[in-house]
DNA sequence: GGATACCCTTTACC
DNA sequence: ACGGGTAAAGGGTATCC
């Protein structure tokens, strides 16, 4: 039978001692399909150099008589072919070798010690990501197939009648069609009594679809909102939720940080109750994987956790500071989560039920909107990196570029290498890390008319100009080859030498680079939100390339290319600055790969024509552009020290937009009170262009702060447990708080924002831990705390730019009428 | 017991 | 375990006299 298929779920199935691809997916009209399929399973065995080829056919004959017993499973090498091919850039010879199933692979290849065999590689890729290169049945793109549909067959051990879809294919051919495709999305969340996983009962599950809105509850409220389904008691909610999912029939069942709480959680309550929960539509339970994060899995449904997808591709462009529900849908969707005080149960009245429902109904409603928002990046990196969404919602960025070098191996003959092992692991993490880039020491000072230029992708840039990569570098220098900067390793000075013959991994970045500039002006022409996540993804897949090759755990790390990159990096910057100051532009800061300078009595077109000058000079696809025009920037010093301070600069521009870096004010871990003050201080000066409506500002607050105005939630402080409470050596004041909470039973884990604010103490005690109280303490705050360590800090060296120096002011040394500030 | 250097920790920039 | 190094800064801790 012919129809069109789109595949969403990949998962696979062993039957007669072979690999059968299970890939859940849907036709035109939406009917569920299951396409089952194989491919042939392989690894390779790279030769040595210069082997004869009776040598090569006593290799061959040795390989094709391995047979192995696996647990029992019988099992041999099926077949071997010859093949000439690229591993690492060099031509080798390598043998293909066929097994019966892809688990075989590593047992066969460590039967493989003989002394004609260089390298073993291909076995460690995971069968899915093996079937989609073989195959080339893509994740999210539309298909016409063909193929013998499965209807009560024996086949596959009667895997259709088994299976909750509507046809079962075995697939015969394919072929890539246009065809829109719109995703059945289900958005679900829970409310529970406790926090820690199953320890108490869940309340109510909400669910949203389009057009659908529920609440299933056995929890009775005074009025019964519409969107409510009553159920007995929590047993019955378990089944209801799996009866509502399955007529439902989602293809994302999409929750927000439901990997690490809702569906463990459900899970463990059905556990407890000894209720069957089976949301997979081969009718297993949901299954947990326990890494360093959990990670819930659904047979044929995708799960999808949103916290993690926008943790990884979204989160280092975002204003949020932190990724909870409420502020990412606030800066995605203008929305918030609807107000309602936690309470046990047991403590809730009547009439307070209505409430809890409609909050837990709104949470899934912000959820099934967040994952809208976010559909088109989810499909766009899909299609790009090509590995089931799945994978790519919850993949680190070094798993993007990664997945994207596997499936473009091809174009270039190459053998993939390896992941590395424990060992390889640590003793890349042993080597050490390598000197990163150069930072422009500011002089400190108020500046008018500033220009700044920045390299366009300058990591990415000389990786594809110099030819670096794991693959071209060279173990001694050549007669023709492309040499790194100096490198300082200890007191040596030392240089890496590159092949100048195209290496497959910069030729391939070079790639993603073009095609980031392309889609970035198809997103500029057309703007939609599907040119948008296509610029995007490749913006990523960009980015990462420089971090990917000096990740420890990458398959093409190489710490000489990562050293490499930054000695150009360094090079670059520093000599864009020389040439910059040469030209009469005064620089007066820069940071890796920008600069910004005083225009100095010159013209803008004077700026514009010396950076045709400077690109002239730049080679390859190395590139300066014109970050902006800026009418005052600020610089400040270090605390206590007269040296410009690093990553701390405000700018203005023509049009009055400001632009603030570094600054207290950026900082989430300062109260909101020196947060708002130092940012209206610098707006106003900026705008100003002298101090002193800022000073009057000051004091204000300073006044509100004297006379206990100020409202305790701008004086609470935000930090966060980065570890396990028990784990810390030194005992700072976020440690005191999360004990305190601890104490009295307030849930407090890693990884969450602790607040607290300090208060007067009647101790002797300096120590700041021993002012700490927790927001819902009534003790005063702490007058001095507040004025000397977190309003006179954030603005002292702003103001010092004028030489006003507060501490006099408050010791009355300079300005007597200013003392009585404090 | 107070000053100070150093370490630990968080958060930012690019 | 799942991108990197550079930097500022506060507060605790160790060490000195």
């Amino acid at each position: 039978m012919k129809t069109t298929f789109i595949p969403i779920d990949y998962n696979y199935f062993d039957w007669q001692g072979r690999n059968y691809a299970k890939i859940i997916g849907r036709d035109k009209d939406g009917k569920r399909i299951c396409v089952i399929d194989s491919c042939e399973v392989y690894f390779w065995a790279i030769l040595k150099e210069n082997l004869t080829t009776k040598e090569i056919e006593k290799v061959l004959d040795k390989i094709n008589s391995i047979q192995l017993d696996v647990k029992g499973r019988q099992t041999k090498v099926e077949k071997t072919e010859l093949h000439d091919k690229n591993f690492l850039g060099k031509k080798v010879t390598a043998i293909k070798i066929y097994a019966t199933n892809y688990k075989d692979l590593h047992d066969i290849a460590s039967k493989l010690d003989f002394p004609e065999i260089e390298k073993r590689r291909g076995y460690d890729l995971g069968y899915i990501t093996h079937y989609i290169i073989e195959k080339k049945l893509y994740p999210l793109i539309p298909y016409e197939i063909e193929g013998e549909m499965l209807n009560n067959s024996l086949e596959f051990g009667g895997i259709d009648s088994a299976l909750e879809v509507d046809f079962c294919i075995k697939l015969e051919s394919k072929k890539e069609i246009e065809k829109k495709f719109s995703p059945r999305v289900l958005a679900y969340d829970i409310e529970t009594d406790e926090l820690q996983l199953g320890k108490g009962e869940i309340l109510m599950i909400s669910l949203v679809g389009e057009n659908y809105k529920k609440v299933l509850t056995w929890k009775k409220s005074k009025e019964k909102p519409s969107f409510i389904e009553y159920v007995k008691d929590e047993e019955e909610l378990l089944e209801k939720f799996v009866k509502e999912v399955k007529e439902y029939s989602p293809d994302f069942l999409v929750g927000y940080f439901s990997d690490g709480f809702d569906l463990p959680y459900i899970k463990a309550r059905a556990e407890k109750l000894k209720v069957k929960i089976p949301l997979g539509l081969d009718g297993s339970q949901p299954k947990l994987n326990r890494g360093k994060e959990l990670i819930g899995r659904i047979d044929g449904i995708v799960h999808i956790d949103l916290l993690k997808f926008i943790r990884t591709a979204y989160a280092q462009y975002m204003q949020s500071e932190t990724l909870t529900l409420n502020e990412v849908a606030k800066e995605f969707l203008g929305d918030t989560k609807k107000d309602f005080k936690f309470k046990h149960s047991s403590e809730i009245n009547e009439d307070e039920w209505e409430n809890y429902f409609e909050y837990n109904l709104h949470d899934s409603v912000l959820t099934k909107q967040l994952f809208e928002k976010f559909w088109p990046d989810l499909l766009e990196f899909t299609k790009t990196i090509k590995e089931p969404v799945f994978e790519i919602s919850r993949a680190g960025l070094s798993k993007y570029t990664e997945s994207y070098i596997l499936h473009n191996l091809e174009k270039y003959n190459e053998i993939p290498e390896k992941k590395p092992g424990m060992n390889e692991s640590e003793e890349r993490k042993t080597t050490g890390s390598v000197k990163g880039a150069f930072v422009y020491e500011p002089k400190p000072g108020l500046f008018e008319n500033i220009g700044m230029f920045d390299f366009t992708s300058m990591h990415t840039s000389i990786i594809i100009t110099h030819n670096i990569s794991k693959g071209t570098l060279l173990e001694k220098k050549e007669k023709d080859c492309i040499e790194s900067p100096e490198i300082e390793v200890g007191k040596k000075k030392i240089k890496y030498y590159f092949s100048k013959e195209k290496g497959f991994f910069p030729e391939l970045l070079k790639e993603i680079f073009e095609k980031r500039k392309k889609f970035k002006e198809e997103y500029k022409k057309n703007p939609n939100p599907i040119t948008k996540a296509r610029s995007n993804a490749f913006k990523v897949l960009s980015a990462s390339a420089h971090g990917y090759i000096g990740f420890f755990g990458a398959r093409y790390y190489s710490h000489e290319a990562s050293a490499s990159i930054l000695a150009f990096v360094r090079k670059y910057n520093i000599e864009t600055i020389e040439k910059t100051q040469k030209a009469d532009f005064p620089v007066i800061y820069g940071d890796t790969d920008s600069i910004a300078y005083l225009l100095n009595g010159k013209t803008k077109q004077d700026a514009k024509d010396f950076l045709k000058k400077l690109n002239n000079e730049l080679p390859g696809v190395m590139h300066l552009e014109l970050e902006g025009f800026f009418k005052r920037g600020l610089w400040v010093t270090t605390r206590g020290k007269t040296t410009g301070a690093k990553k701390k600069y405000a700018l203005i521009d023509e049009e009055g937009i400001i632009k603030i870096r570094g600054f207290e004010t950026v900082r989430r871990d300062w109260c909101t009170l020196s947060r708002n003050l130092q940012n209206k201080i610098i707006r106003q000066i900026l705008n100003d262009g002298n101090e002193k409506k800022a000073l009057e500002m000051l004091k204000e607050v300073i006044e509100k702060i004297k006379n206990r105005e100020v409202k305790k939630e701008d004086l609470i402080v935000r930090t966060q447990l980065k570890k396990p409470i028990s784990e810390y050596v030194a005992i700072s004041p976020h440690v005191i708080a999360a004990k305190k909470m601890k104490e009295r039973e307030i849930p407090v884990a890693q990884g969450d924002l602790i607040e607290y604010y300090l208060a007067e103490t009647n101790t002797k005690s300096k120590l700041v831990r021993d002012k700490v109280k927790l927001p819902d303490e009534t003790a005063p705050y702490d007058i001095t705390y507040y004025l000397e360590k977190q309003i006179l800090p954030a603005v002292e060296n702003i103001f010092q730019v004028f030489n006003i120096n507060l501490k006099d002011m408050i010791e009355g040394k300079k300005q007597e009428n200013l003392s009585k500030w404090f």
